[in-house]
DNA sequence: ACTTTGACTTGCA
DNA sequence: ATGCAAGCCAAAG
């Protein structure tokens, strides 16, 4: 593995420090490494993760500047991840997450 | 080794 | 306010 693994597993710890029926965003996570403008890269993480069997991570909670589920469409299901979110209580305002209320920022 | 694409974001027109 | 283009870095073709 590359030494931008390194940089994977940076994602892995933020996303899961992430609260309890919160989200947060590619641009933050990345904010928070120091790569603003990298914000790809994290998505390129999360696809390992999902590729991986790191369950342990909630990748579902983790969404784009918008707060739409850009990663749903990686999973099994488009479905599952909405469905995932609205389970801890995530309120959706059309297909998007109300980050109004749901936004968390990392503590980097 | 080069080209294309991708779970994004920002900026300018 | 909406739309297109550029920037970013890494992986797959």
């Amino acid at each position: 593995m590359p030494e931008s693994a390194d940089f994977f597993l940076r994602v892995h710890e933020l996303v899961k420090q992430i609260p309890f029926g919160k989200v947060t965003t590619y641009g933050h996570i990345a904010a928070a490494l120091g790569a603003r403008s990298s914000s790809r890269m994290v998505g390129w993480a999360l696809n390992a993760v999902a590729h991986a069997d790191r369950f342990d991570i909630p990748c579902h909670r983790v969404v784009n500047r918008l707060g739409e589920l850009s990663g749903k469409m990686h999973f099994e299901t488009p479905f599952v991840m909405r469905e995932r979110l609205e389970a801890e209580g995530v309120t959706f305002k059309g297909d998007a997450v109300d980050l109004a209320v749901h936004l968390w920022i990392p503590d980097a």
